[in-house]
DNA sequence: GGCGTTTTGTTCTCCCGTTCACAAACTCCT
DNA sequence: AGGAGTTTGTGAACGGGAGAACAAAACGCC
């Protein structure tokens, strides 16, 4: 997030920031923000505050986003449609390298300009790319499954978008996005409105 | 997730669980899942567990999903279109009643049964349906207008996936969902494990 | 009815992230 | 050069979530 702030700034021509100012875009509080960078090195001035581009490069460096990260997307139903055309990926130094589907059918279609291909592919498009990171887009039913054959092939970092829970060997890392449980954390607090109004909370 | 979880067992036919089943199914401890459910009553029966069909309707009816929350999607882009399209959300209480976008070309679009309208009919449409819950899905730009004209409709949570921080007035809720965040999260522990193996991290 | 077994509800403790507060360090102005 | 004003980096306090552990309660068997 500080990166993504730092850009921001960058691109509106600001070459020093104080934390104050930096915590601000990034939504954090400023000592948070001092803490965090603390953790990666003395990059500020006192007085002064940081360099932007100074920044924004050690920030990138440490996280890793200097490389290019070749992706594979399973599920080519609407998500996995919608996330292989996102540009997002690609300008944060993510490549989709292939979409797999395991419905035959959809093998004629071409999605960002990429073939959709059969699942059975997954190994050969693996090796090929050095792929060590999945995203699964496919239903409930079907995540395990593929999480299973991705960390098979040698996959060891899986986004999953289907709402279950995925077991996999230590050291494979997951994270889960659950569009409808945000959903309904909103209406939780929605409902909670409307029932004790003047106790929101703006979390 | 613990509904979700519930759900799932009901499907599989059980109709009592243990609160360690429970949690393997939810992918939490057990002492968490516990003292989760007691914050909403003791629904439980010592020696026994919990009746499945029942705590699946207490938590239900806590968080709010028994009613049907209108929702408005504004930015009809690929994430746009495949949160529209998305089935999960019309299977957990929620029904999008129209998708806006401010692109006049995309006016003639259907998508999801729905016709995309222009985003000046967000007022009107707010009104009509009594909408509180509103998503967008727009290039980061316009997310903070799209923000305040939500707000100045009178809808009070806001599910936002552009890439940056939205400022609202107290008591409005936002939730952020950032896609390449969650990328950037697994690269940077597939970095640090390339660099350092064996200091591997589960979360 | 009483005892052993099972499982919940809850307390206690630990740990980690967040925030406050302040000393150290740097700049600018006189 | 020196003092006033800023701003970072960090030690200390705070708060809250998570897990371990245990008492209370329900069931079943004798």
């Amino acid at each position: 997030m500080y990166l993504r702030a730092l850009t921001g700034l960058a691109e509106d021509g600001t070459t020093t920031c104080s934390s104050e100012e930096l915590a601000a875009s990034a939504g954090v509080n400023s000592a948070k923000l001092r803490k965090d960078l603390s953790y990666l090195g003395s990059y500020g001035t006192r007085g002064v505050g940081y360099d932007v581009e100074y920044l924004r490069y050690q920030i990138a460096r440490e996280i890793g986003v200097t490389q290019d990260w070749p992706v594979v997307i399973v599920g080519i139903g609407n998500l996995g449609h919608a996330l292989a055309n996102y540009s997002g990926f690609r300008s944060r130094g993510f490549r989709v390298v292939a979409l797999l589907d395991a419905d035959p059918s959809r093998k004629d279609e071409k999605v960002a300009g990429l073939d959709v291909r059969s699942f059975d592919d997954l190994e050969a498009i693996v090796a090929e790319h050095d792929v060590s990171i999945g995203v699964i887009a496919t239903p409930a039913v079907a995540a395990q499954d593929v999480a299973d054959r991705m960390v098979a092939t040698g996959i060891t970092s899986i986004l999953n978008f289907a709402p279950s829970v995925l077991s996999v060997p230590e050291g494979v890392g997951v994270r889960k996005v659950d569009l409808s449980i945000e959903l309904q954390i909103l209406a939780y607090h929605e409902q909670r409105k409307a029932v004790s109004p003047g106790s929101e909370d703006a979390s």
